[in-house]
DNA sequence: ACCTCCAAAATATGATCAAATATTGGGAAG
DNA sequence: CTTCCCAATATTTGATCATATTTTGGAGGT
């Protein structure tokens, strides 16, 4: 797990002013979203002190806000460590993304403007390729991108806070899934919900994210029901 | 899988054996839930470590959880306080529980006991005995114990956590309703709810506790709408 | 009204203590 | 003589604190 490239504290290159429990807390979300970490994998904050080059007291802080997010959970004894999705959990995800995402979608249809959608295309474009180039990372980041860019259209703050919080928490089983399925046959319902957004059709979106949400959810589903099989 | 039988020796007489972060972020959420904190008040680390005799880690980490959970806010440059609800913030409440109320309380007209559903009346008769005292806090807990034991009865954990996430966010300003308002004419769905959960009737208890939301909700909403008025 | 300086508050570190897990060594049973 | 289990110990990890450093907001002077 080391990566860690630069120890950031010279040089005054990347200085964003940010305090350092938010730079980590941004890295370990990403982490997390991406598939950095795996299901089921202990999180240590001496571990994290060392991987990101960082005191205590920063990365305990972005602990405790993953935690209380779902991103992350604790072990019971002090420990923390990667959710490992039950069934039961997918089927919550599902209901709520349901409802959540094409809510979101059909206000976004209301207020977005041509250039939007054009940029939504772009985004959407850059995920293609990602797939054709086999780049699982690239994808997820592009494909995430793609649902907070609508969200954030939505204007609505509060329910788009909810939706994202979802994210972190099937993230680490969604880049398993991938890795274990491929990238090959993502059916796209993106582009079907950008036609629908410029022609201002609420219900279009709807459907189209509804399937989209719907067939990448299943897909988590079906990769978590298999602990049959084996005695 | 050590269970680990304790010898929690010596020294203590109140000893809980939970950190010292999770009981001030209990504290800080019940301060938060039930009104001992004004909207837009500012909190400040060092104000809380000298008023509950904690430490600044600690916390420090309990702040953490409540802003990443909407329950304070990051006011720009290192400051933290409890949010002002602005109308379209109550509006998008709205929409989330009135759709994830009567959700969670359909499950649980499918799964409630007799037992339970007799506790529930315990707790509402508790609730009606606090208004009739005009004890405006206890009334406050007693509501919230009512709702909570609604969700938990849905057994849909991840629903249940969105849900309860919004009571932290308007808390602070109900109270402040409260105070206004008084607690006198609370309509009460709470029993047509109780009934309907007898009879297993999952329509009827989605109609009352819809109501129920619609009720408090709009009643938060009036309550902050008229920054008309004066010239 | 603007600028300087100061106090208060937040950030961040490392040390220290406590708790939990991993390790290992001895003894009893086979 | 080997194997397995238990207990004592070692090591890892988490929790908390005291303290140093930096930033912010305002008071007071020009």
């Amino acid at each position: 797990m080391q990566q860690q490239a630069a120890n950031w504290d010279d040089a005054g290159a990347g200085e964003t002013g940010l305090p350092a429990h938010e730079l980590i807390y941004r890295r370990l979300r990403e982490m997390i979203l991406f598939g950095d970490l795996t299901p089921g994998q202990a999180v240590t904050i001496q571990g994290l002190t060392a991987e990101l080059g960082a005191g205590m007291t920063p990365v305990r802080e972005a602990i405790r806000r993953l935690t209380s997010q779902g991103a992350l959970e604790f072990q019971g004894n002090r420990r923390v460590s990667v959710p490992l999705l039950k069934a039961g959990d997918i089927d919550e995800m599902i209901v709520a993304r349901e409802w959540l995402d094409p809510y979101l979608i059909r206000r976004a249809a209301l207020a977005v403007s041509a250039d939007q959608a054009d940029h939504l295309a772009e985004i959407d474009t850059a995920l293609d390729l990602a797939i054709r180039r086999g780049d699982l990372r690239a994808y997820l980041k592009g494909n995430y991108e793609f649902h907070m860019m609508l969200y954030a259209l939505a204007a609505s703050p509060l329910l788009a806070e909810l939706a994202e919080g979802l994210w972190l928490r099937f993230g680490p089983s969604m880049r398993v899934v991938c890795g274990l399925m491929g990238t090959q046959n993502l059916p796209d319902n993106h582009k079907a919900a950008i036609e629908a957004l410029r022609a201002a059709d609420a219900d279009a979106a709807a459907e189209a994210i509804g399937r989209d949400v719907r067939q990448g959810m299943e897909q988590l589903r079906l990769s978590l029901e298999p602990p049959v099989a084996a005695s």
